[in-house]
DNA sequence: TCACCCTATATCTGAATTGATATAGTTTTC
DNA sequence: GAAAACTATATCAATTCAGATATAGGGTGA
């Protein structure tokens, strides 16, 4: 839905070959919004023939031919337009949590192992973000924005381990079935 | 990828019409996992075609027929293993946090505007969640997990709008662009 | 020189996901 | 008693997304 405005976002400052948008998007948007090559060309593809960036193809001097997209006054245009939409709640669609949500289907000691595997591999995610250079601007606060919140929820996580009874006392007898 | 597993746990405490799965999605599981009904009856089918699941078809006494689905032996064995493999992190794509990450497209007083409606937006759903009838267990549990993260973001947002600088001086001149 | 990796383009398949629509009986409301 | 809302099933089209593959030149190291 809006990885042509990603991309307008990430066009915005200067024009940019579509291989080196999917290398920014990875290293500098990287935990925010992802999206494969394959993504990338045809929504290039689309955003020109809506008119929100032009092409000039760059000669093969020195190895192969590159494709160089600008942004339009038109695109700019666009680009604001769809910041100004009011955004959706964060869904937080998260593998993670959504196992713990079904944690009663396991016995005990393998209960504490998810959530410190799971404890872990946020750990190491968070500090390959703070690894990796850190972008300019407003893309580096969003990205410690992004960051924050996995400490959080690994916060949370290690809490949750924390209190035995929690995931040492199965949740009092299965749940009601709901009836209707 | 793992919409299976998720209606497996569901029907892991008890059997459920489709219907009803996808009631218990959108209320218990809410934040964490979100499937339409196109999605649902097609997931159903494949896990029926697994053996993972056994359908009864329930009489057309009063109303209209209702296929209800229990969970086997070899369906318990499968989401076991599911749960125990490793759960990627959270990438937590966020349309709210990408719009942040290009505020530098827009003028000083619109900036300001996004991050209080994004705020906003999020003090809202969290209200939400907060309001509908608290699921059981781990279930509780892990939407406990998505609302703190939740709140962590909104707190963020509320920071990153208070410190007039980030957001009154426009970032250090352009990014300067990334040349090879 | 050969193998391998990097830059750079692009396509194809298949699965996941969304949104709209269809059908039909039941219950509730005015 | 008619309209509206709810229960319950299901399909369709369109889009998004992930993963694999193809092509081709350049640079690096054994």
């Amino acid at each position: 839905m809006s990885l042509p405005h990603v991309l307008l976002g990430l066009l915005w400052s200067s024009p940019s070959t579509g291989y080196d948008l999917a290398r920014s998007l990875e290293e500098d948007v990287a935990p925010l919004w992802r999206a494969e090559m394959s993504q990338i060309y045809p929504a290039l593809a689309r955003l020109r023939r809506a008119g929100f960036v032009l092409l000039r193809v760059l000669g093969p001097r020195r190895g192969p031919r590159r494709n160089l997209y600008r942004i339009t006054a038109t695109g700019r245009r666009e680009l604001k337009r769809w910041l100004a939409e009011p955004a959706a709640p964060p869904s937080s669609k998260d593998e993670g949590l959504t196992k713990i949500a079904f944690l009663e289907a396991l016995p005990l000691p393998e209960r504490r192992a998810l959530l410190a595997r799971y404890e872990r591999t946020i750990a190491e995610e968070i500090r390959r973000l703070r690894e990796t250079a850190p972008p300019h601007g407003f893309l580096r606060e969003a990205r410690r924005g992004a960051i924050d919140r996995m400490e959080a929820t690994r916060r949370w996580v290690r809490g949750l381990a924390g209190e035995s009874p929690a995931v040492a006392a199965p949740p009092a007898a299965a749940a009601p079935p709901k009836k209707r």
